[in-house]
RNA sequence: GGUCGCGUAGCUCAGCUGGAUAGAGCAUCUGCCUUCUAAGCAGACGGUCGAAGGUUCGAAUCCUUCCGCGAUCACCA
């Protein structure tokens, strides 16, 4: 990075003293394999500036950098492309340079401005599924390289407690539960939840088809089933503040946000503040009259109150019902505007919400902006691509959902049964075994998720599962493993310190080169809010340090100069895993 | 219908701020455990980058149109 700093400025200094000319800027890119060298300067877009053949263009260049630049050690000029051969020396001081640093490629913390991050926001009717894992490790990975970048970062999650589908829950408990508990069943809390409301559905189809073939059209049968009347009735009593109900609602409530502790305690993802809907759905109403007066909103003859959003190409959006009562755009309005107030540095929030909200978030930072708030500047939706089966949509409803403490669980155990056939875990008691077993599982389950690109849709099918080799989490926390273990067995050579006079083996090159771009990476993740490209990153590091590994002896080398160096490598390379891992959430093992 | 997103090897994905013969993994096939963990390494096979135009010295990448898949356009959340 800093190379290429120097030799911008040198090739634009070469530009001049040559050719006479000022170049506005010089294109790098890294030198592919099949040539000789590690960083490519492209002369074509120097065409436009300076008349002539590229060949001799980049061969004057090369030679003017050879000269003046001392990293540069060797050039060559292929059609249009100057490969520039940087030295060993070079990168043995760079490698100098960050022996001892604790997280390179982390930026200074609390460097840059504070942001929430709200993921997960889960109904409490129902159990956690797929669709919500792929959210909490995207949230939570997206929180942790915002924090890596250099940013103060509040976790949040809005936890929607209230309305029509706890309602259906409750009811379907009172009607069927025979005062079923958590404790009486041995179900966890939020699954009896979800079992109640499956029930609530299997008697709302049943009296629909009832009253279908009692003559009643469908659209009439499904909005007059009896049971749903109910629930419509008890979501007016909640909101009445009945009582019974509202007992009912913070004991089953309370059963869903134990069963939820467990599940993100498992998945390892933690929360700063949260934010429950029965707090501020009420919120936003106030804004809304006051945009009212300053003209961003109107009103119709009805006196629901509107914004008009054709000028950006969108439609009038509703943001208050003609009775008054806010819709969910009034609410997370009146959301954002309390977060703000809670925590006055934010300048910023990430939304992780799924691509079927596009169109809510753009209306909703819209809106924000009309309002005159600066930091909606800095809102960001991150959407993400829904998670399918072969068979089509997750429905909780219907049962065919993969269920998070189910799969957590199948993870687990697949990792045990590799673990046990590989045999290699001698001497680890049985409480080691299982604390390794959750970290590779959790590992392949979390990498599948979040090496691909946030926005894409993932068809997860459960019979071919995932992956354990190849470009997958173990394969990664192998490496990881396969270094302590030289690391154990090197001795004081792990501390030793380096001499940059010997020359470079080119796995050693490529390896140093690897590690160098990783503070980049994690800038170029936080600017992308993508986990996808620490989890590629990381791939490629590993994949470059099983060859070294493969080809080159560390342990076994005879200069005690090269097998300090080897071992201080593996352990640096060791340690960006570890560093990338903990931005995706995932744990590395010692051994396995 | 309008808007947004996606479409790269049999499958899962990189590459997309334009640059050299488009890269990995899985699957299939071939080698490599008397040397630091074979969940590994080395290699073979496999591609009209959805299609057609355009911009450019140069396009998987940018623009237009079309096709396919998905989402969204509620006084639901």
């Amino acid at each position: 990075m800093e190379l290429q700093q120097v030799l911008e400025q040198k090739v634009k200094e070469a530009a001049n003293s040559i050719f006479k000319t000022d170049l506005p800027s010089v294109e790098f890119q890294p030198t592919r394999k099949d040539f000789e060298g590690d960083l490519t300067v492209v002369v074509f877009p120097m065409l436009r500036t300076i008349k002539g053949n590229p060949v001799e263009i980049g061969t004057k260049i090369g030679q003017y950098l050879q000269e003046h630049v001392e990293a540069i050690a060797k050039f060559n000029v292929v059609k249009g492309f100057l490969n520039l051969v940087v030295s060993d020396y070079y990168y043995l001081s760079f490698f100098n340079s960050i022996l001892g640093k604790e997280r390179f490629g982390y930026q200074e913390p609390n460097s840059k401005d504070a942001v929430m991050v709200e993921y997960s926001s889960p109904n409490t009717n129902k159990p956690l599924h797929l669709g919500h894992i792929r959210n909490n490790l995207l949230g939570y990975s997206v929180a942790e390289i915002l924090k890596a970048a250099g940013h103060k970062v509040y976790k949040t999650q809005i936890i929607n407690d209230r309305g029509i589908h706890i309602c259906k829950s409750m009811l379907a408990w009172q009607k069927f539960g025979e005062g079923e508990t958590p404790e009486s069943s041995g179900l966890k809390g939020d699954h009896l939840v979800g079992k109640y409301y499956v029930e609530f559905d299997k008697t709302y189809k049943n009296e629909v088809a009832q009253l279908i073939s009692d003559g009643k059209e469908k659209a009439l049968a499904e909005k007059e089933a009896p049971i749903l009347l109910e629930a419509q009735e008890m979501l007016r009593k909640w909101e009445a503040g009945d009582e019974d109900v509202v007992s009912l609602w913070k004991k089953m409530n309370g059963w869903v946000y134990e069963g939820f502790d467990t599940t993100y305690k498992n998945l390892g993802v933690d929360f700063d503040h949260l934010y429950y809907e029965s707090n501020t759905y009420l919120l936003g109403r106030n804004v809304v009259k006051d945009g009212l007066e300053k003209g961003v909103f109107f009103k119709k003859e009805d006196g629901s109150v509107w914004i008009d959003l054709t000028e950006e190409g969108l439609d009038e959006k509703i943001v208050l019902r003609s009775d008054g009562t806010a819709v969910y755009m009034t609410q997370d309005i009146g959301t954002a505007i309390q977060r703000v107030t809670d925590f006055p540095d934010i300048n910023g929030m990430v939304y992780t919400v799924g691509n079927e909200q596009d169109y809510h978030f753009k209306v909703l930072f819209l809106i924000l902006k009309r309002l005159g708030y600066s930091w909606a500047e800095k809102l960001y939706h991150l959407s993400y691509g829904m998670v399918d089966l072969p068979s089509g949509k997750m429905k909780s409803r219907e049962g065919t959902v993969v269920d998070a403490d189910d799969l957590i669980k199948n993870m687990e155990e697949t990792a045990a049964a590799i673990s046990k056939d590989l045999g290699k875990l001698e001497g680890y008691s049985e409480e080691e075994k299982k604390v390794l077993y959750r970290t590779i599982g959790l590992g392949a389950l979390k990498y599948y998720i979040l090496k691909v690109d946030p926005k894409k849709r993932i068809l997860f099918n459960p019979e071919e599962s995932v992956d354990f080799q190849g470009n997958t989490g173990p394969f990664i926390q192998y490496t990881y493993a396969r270094i302590q273990s030289i690391l154990r067995k090197a001795g004081d050579s792990t501390t030793s310190a380096i001499e940059n006079s010997f020359a470079l083996h080119p796995k050693e090159k490529e390896l140093l080169k690897q590690i160098q771009l990783f503070p980049e990476k994690v800038l170029e993740a936080a600017n992308d809010h993508s986990p996808a490209l620490i989890a590629n990153y990381t791939y490629d590091l590993v994949k470059e340090f099983n060859s070294f590994y493969q080809q080159v002896s560390i342990l076994g080398e005879s200069m005690t100069i090269k097998r300090n160096f080897r071992v201080q490598l593996s352990k640096k390379v060791g340690e960006v895993i570890q560093d990338a891992f903990h931005l995706l959430g995932i744990q590395v093992p010692e051994r396995m």
